[in-house]
DNA sequence: CAACAAAAGCGAATCCTTTGCGTTAGCCGA
DNA sequence: TCGGCTAACGCAAAGGATTCGCTTTTGTTG
């Protein structure tokens, strides 16, 4: 009933090297036999540890899966540099769409979302798209840019439509949308 | 495989019955044990039923929570009048908020995100909260309020942030929010 | 280096889930 | 109204998944 899969009391050692092997089984499972063919024992084994193992440390497979989805939506870089608000925000709107409605990023969401009970990864992902928007916004009022939105604003205005959508009406979403949104958000039908 | 819940071969009769013991088994059980020591055989031995027929219908317990879960989200009354829209749309995003907010609103939300392979459950969600911001909007029209936004908009200048902070922000929402939300969107800071 | 405690291993018992096969009951045409 | 047809259910057995108590390992602390 512990899920201290972070918060580790003894982080040198044997537990992080256990928190490693798992995911690291995680992961190469899913590519071997597919998501949905994924079960506790099969982990457990390929990780070289035990299912009870597993089952105290995480205390279910879809807390684990929650885990190890929240890695996959990590992003892996800065976003692009276009010379402008604009162009950076509709860039990336467009380029965070085109994952999360992906099936596999799909997936992951469903995942990171579903076995959290205390919405800990859940505020893991929005950190992720804060910290982009607030490379964005901080890169424009280098330049001098002004009339910025905050990142709350972008949240709202940009990132929770388009969740929305992906989340509760799947299908139909095209990069076009994401750029109307970040251009809305960027001229200010704010104030 | 074949979760035929709501599309029915045979609509009248045994399977109508079946369907509805099992719905009423869960919704007793979620008050009684709880909604998380909730078992198929738990759920059919309640039913009348044996648990592979469960399997069979639903494929999984997480499907039939799904589907439970949205006949809980199912708004039971037409918002209410309060003479403009304005006022109307402030009040239902307050009352959605607070519902959707609550323990056993987030509960239900995920159990209808969770179970869902086609997005079909969560579908109905968003046609829900569509409907009733239908509701509103047309009775402004009736009213000869002009410069209305259409449902799409609500959506996502409304419904949408919200959602977005129930599922990856829990914590801190408070109704403020919600009327922010809605008379930014009546107030037009769109177009 | 010794004592302590957290986490992992192990194995048995329990419970959930799947599956094949026979039976029942709603539906349809004669 | 009466058979025939088939989807859906009941039953039971087999195969996994999950839990739990206990022992052993291992990292930390004084």
């Amino acid at each position: 009933m512990a899920p201290m899969a972070r918060a580790m009391a003894r982080p040198g050692g044997r537990s992080a090297r256990v928190q490693q092997a798992v995911h690291d089984a995680v992961h190469a499972l899913e590519a071997e036999v597919g998501r949905g063919a994924l079960t506790v024992p099969l982990i457990a084994a390929r990780a070289g540890v035990t299912p009870s193992t597993v089952y105290r440390r995480w205390g279910d497979l879809r807390e684990l899966l929650s885990d190890v989805a929240v890695e996959h939506l990590r992003p892996e870089t800065d976003p692009a540099d276009h010379g402008e608000l604009a162009a950076d925000l509709a860039a990336w709107a467009e380029q965070f769409l085109d994952e999360m409605d992906s099936p596999p990023g799909r997936s992951y969401l469903r995942d990171a979302l579903l076995g959290d009970p205390d919405g800990d990864n859940a505020g893991r992902c929005s950190a992720y798209a804060a910290e982009q928007i607030d490379v964005v916004l901080r890169r424009a009022d280098a330049r001098g840019e002004r009339r910025l939105p905050d990142v709350e604003t972008v949240l709202d205005q940009v990132v929770a439509p388009m969740m929305y959508r992906i989340l509760f009406r799947p299908g139909g979403l095209d990069p076009a949308y994401a750029r109307r949104l970040a251009a809305a958000c960027v001229a200010g039908d704010r104030q």
